[in-house]
DNA sequence: TCGTATGTTAACGTATACATTAATGCGTTC
DNA sequence: GAACGCATTAATGTATACGTTAACATACGA
């Protein structure tokens, strides 16, 4: 059930546009590479690490409620850290702040989802026309060949968890692999989302046998330059999820109070 | 120059995914429609406006600093929700925050700009295509008609200011009338950095004479349902636009320390 | 019995206080 | 003369304090 999230690495959402580039201080190189990011140097990154890590495991599930002062004093923590990580998470679309009644964890509706899937397949196509045009190296495209294989190898023993994660990578990696930094940020802020959506219909669909040809098909159009045939492909994917999730979701009338 | 900048409604950047809906709360309706948002009731509110008309208005140009606490007398009010903003902002992406030296405002590089463009034509695109497909009454793009018809007479007047408002208003609308709020957030969150740099380059191009046709063109496609066209004329629009922009970019050394 | 008015409580928004730690300047040393 | 190290300063990150005001309950009136 609540797989424990293993520290993806996506969001983050720092925004910062093109952020480090200059930074004009000597040292304000800080966290170099855009990985990890909420760390657990200050407080705020506590805070913001372990409520969402409880929103993704579904310890905090759908319409859950908890109020600052409870958080703080669960977190071990003043209000003041607590504040400014759940304004990172409403940013982010993972919880709401209602004025006298604390956060609460949002619900993920099939509404929701389908907005959702609209801007994540527009965002992954252009990356996945920007790929194919600027003809990557077979070495840059391996990460995503690897993660292919591990989806094969996850479905192969049947574990859904490791599909999911490495399906999760290679998606993950398309979008980095891109170089836009801006589309990166914006497809990290929906990130978090899809991946809640997901875990709730996990092991309530059918195995997911396509993806994998797919995604094949996908780094066939981006090898040989194909921008079109690329965003077609990826658009095909994801509507086909996309449609398959939505159909399970809306069978089961999902307890999100 | 500074043109004030018109209290655009836009961006507001409140993230929520499709937050107000059910809210459980007898009266957590607060601000429904998605309008001002940002306004003068919270401190947190005045200080955020205040600091993003300030960005917008180029009184605080690209590259500019600012520590917190000068920023808080400024304002008149403390630091704490002085920091609260800043953290919106810059998840907006038009400032950055360095641990000793406050807050930076963010330059707009040509590479940023390329990045931004990509990323608000995938988005438009599908913007512009589901609107077509849902087939929306006269009614509902009047707006549309309207603003493109501002934009005419603004050139005609030669109302440089007007002209970019009225196009503005005709993008902004475009993607709300698509009716996905994930989307809407999306754009609004890149929102206020193309702001910014259309503004930097409108008095440096050309007149913008196409634009009107292209509108018009959009409408065209939107009106007989046909989505693939109307995403094909966005992006082209889109593109034309984009490369215009970028050269001039280009050819003036911006002076973004 | 139901609806309304009012008082109490407490959650939040904001201000302030404080400890930490990086940046700056000066003195010393090679 | 230049570079290194240390003391000083101040900006931040976090904690705490406080006033405001919405939520809840109780009591009253219809």
């Amino acid at each position: 059930m609540n797989s424990t999230v293993k520290a993806r690495l996506s969001s983050s959402a720092n925004g910062h546009g093109g952020a480090v580039r200059a930074a004009r201080i000597p040292d304000a190189a800080h966290e170099a590479e855009g990985k990890p990011a909420a760390s657990r140097v200050s407080r705020v990154g506590e805070a913001y690490s372990a409520i969402r890590i409880r929103i993704l495991d579904n310890i905090y599930p759908p319409g859950h409620q908890v109020l600052e002062s409870a958080l703080a004093v669960d977190l071990g923590l003043s209000r003041t850290p607590v504040r400014e990580a759940l304004i990172r998470l409403a940013n982010e679309g993972l919880v709401e702040v209602i004025p006298r009644h604390g956060m609460r964890v949002l619900p993920v509706s099939p509404a929701d989802m389908r907005e959702i899937y609209v801007v994540l397949t527009a965002l992954e196509s252009a990356a996945a026309e920007l790929l194919a045009q600027r003809r990557p190296s077979a070495a840059e495209l391996q990460p995503l060949v690897d993660a292919t294989h591990d989806m094969t190898r996850a479905l192969k023993a049947n574990d859904l968890d490791a599909w999911a994660a490495a399906d999760e990578r290679f998606h993950q990696r398309l979008v980095e692999l891109a170089g836009n930094r801006t589309l990166i940020d914006a497809v990290a802020r929906v990130g978090d989302r899809v991946h809640r959506a997901r875990m709730f219909t996990l092991r309530l669909r059918p195995k997911p046998v396509n993806s994998t040809r797919e995604h094949m098909a996908m780094l066939d159009r981006i090898r040989a330059g194909d921008g079109k045939g690329a965003v077609e492909v990826n658009r095909a994917h994801r509507e086909r999820a996309s449609r398959e999730l939505l159909a399970i979701f809306e069978r089961f009338p999902v307890r999100q109070m």
